[in-house]
Order: C-alpha cells, then sequence, then structure tokens
DNA sequence: TTTTAAAGTTAGTCAAGGCTAAATTGATTT
DNA sequence: AAATCAATTTAGCCTTGACTAACTTTAAAA
C-alpha cells in the first residue's frame, strides 16, 4: 500500500499538454468574440473589413474564421451583412474581457509598463488557471 | 501638427495578434526542446516513444516534429536512433528551462498552489515578455 | 440611373500539428 | 539463427488558420 509511485512532477506532464492543446484551439475563437464585442460597443457592428485590419489577416482569413464560429454557435452573420454574437458568444466575449482585465491591471500593479503589460495579457489570458487569476485579482492593488 | 491620431489602445492592435501568431509558430518547438533536454539530463538520452508519451501523442507526430525540428536546426537524429540537442537546440532549452522556473516560482511566491503553477507556467510562460519576465524574477521572494 | 469603389465571398494552395494503419528496423529471447 | 516484440518510420487523412486571385454584391458618386 502506499505505493502509488511518487511521481516525479517532471514525469507524466502528458495532462498538461492535452490541456495547452485544447487552450490553443479556444484562443482564436476567445479574440474574435471579444473583438466583435469590442467593435459592436464602439462601433455599433463588426463588419469583417474592421476584424480583418484589427487582426492583422486578410478579409478571406476572416471569412473563414467566422464561418467556424457561426457553426459552433458563437455568432450569427448573413451573406454581405454585420456579424452579431449568439448569447453564447456574448457569455464567452464578456468572460474573456474580465479576464483580460485583470491580467492587465495585475501585471501593470507589479510594474509592468502598461504598453508591454497589454501586448502580455493577450499572450497570457487564455492560459491562466481560475486559480491563478483569482490570486492576481486578490493581489492587484497592494501596496508592495 | 500633432495631430498623428491619437490612437485609442483598443484599436490597431494588429502588431499584438501578429507576435502573438508569431509565439505560438514557437510554442511546440520550445516545448520539444525543453523536454528533449530533461530527457537526456535524466535518462540519458532522449528517445522517441518517450516524447510521445510525455506529451500524450502518438509517435507519428513526434516524427513529423522531429523532422521539423532538424530542418529548423535544433536537433539532430538518425532513422532508429536517439534525438540530440544541436548548439542552437541546448541553447533554447537552457533559455527556457529558466524563463519556465522564473514564472512558476513567481507565481509559487504570490501564493498560487504549486501544482497549478506548474500548469499555467507551462501555458505562460512562452508569452511572457522579457520586460515582464525581469518584474517577475524581481518580485518573486519579496515579503508580501 | 448607371458606374465605380469598397466590402464580402469563393476557390484553391500551403504549413503545422494532430490522427490511424501498415510497414520496417533493431534488439531480445528462445 | 529464427522468432518475436517494441520502437520507429511511412503513407494517407483531417482541421485550423494563414495566403492570393478572381468574382459578386452592396452602397455611394457621378
Amino acid at each position: 500500500m502506499g505505493d502509488k509511485a511518487v511521481v516525479n512532477p517532471r514525469h507524466n506532464k502528458a495532462e498538461v499538454f492535452a490541456r495547452l492543446r485544447d487552450a490553443h484551439a479556444r484562443e482564436v475563437t476567445e479574440d474574435y468574440v471579444e473583438m466583435i464585442g469590442d467593435l459592436i460597443a464602439e462601433e455599433g457592428e463588426a463588419r469583417s473589413v474592421a476584424l480583418a485590419e484589427r487582426f492583422g489577416v486578410t478579409a478571406a482569413t476572416v471569412n473563414n474564421t467566422i464561418k467556424r464560429l457561426e457553426r459552433d454557435g458563437f455568432v450569427t452573420s448573413r451573406p454581405y451583412r454585420a456579424i452579431f454574437l449568439t448569447e453564447k458568444g456574448e457569455a464567452l466575449a464578456k468572460k474573456c474581457r474580465e479576464r483580460h482585465q485583470i491580467v492587465y491591471n495585475f501585471l501593470v500593479s507589479i510594474g509592468v509598463d502598461p504598453e508591454i503589460a497589454e501586448f502580455d495579457a493577450e499572450g497570457i489570458e487564455h492560459h491562466v488557471s481560475e486559480e491563478t487569476l483569482a490570486v492576481f485579482a486578490k493581489e492587484t492593488g497592494r501596496s508592495y
């Protein structure tokens, strides 16, 4: 008994990497719904030309991605018309926006330059667990 | 004059996303060289069966990736033999290991559970700028 | 109202990174 | 030495996410 093999933490990380691959698959989706939400808030509607410009990709790429988002139930769209978030998409966008903000605020609070924080937050936000996010939120604004 | 348009920081983020896409392209490479380094240190050599097991992918996938790493000058390998890091690969592995450690130590130091920190570090390490990494290193171990 | 420019779509290509199934090689046993 | 088994490789397929080029639609200007 008790010999459940005390595994070196650097071993059997397969799960970690599997979850990392899952996170990857969600990143583009999250970035898109977040951006679509921003566009609707700022400009009243989300057009693919604006998405293409903000992401720095071609209109064709946006088109592909929107089709996938539609297939997965995050947005609705009709040919040659603007793109809308479904409830599901809206909920995800909200969650992403909050997460982004927490990460950004935390980075700034520990002394990272705001511009760099903005940049790093974009990469980090998709890889932060709820637990770590909670710690970030708690630590933000502390006097160090 | 002066009307260089004060751009809302949420606009023209194309660069941010372009760099994000670049980071992506490097992630698998970084994870592989790091793991190959670990395997050589722990077991004397890196075999693809061990890589497959630790990443939780098939041997065929490892094979593909190793070919790409070889093409890009990070590893050398001969059919049916172990995999070795080139100097370039070794240098990258060292850098990744250090970065990983800094992120991990920082997360633990602010109160994240070690197991969760290990997990999150794996995702975060590829998205942390040098600047933020420096702040992490500086902040680690502070008394809060 | 017709023309034209901008926006959106479609078709075809490519690389990365997954997979399965089948073939091959190397190493161990018998 | 032959058989067997584990490791590796190969071939073929899939999805994502990028591209270009060509085409269509919508909206605005003439």
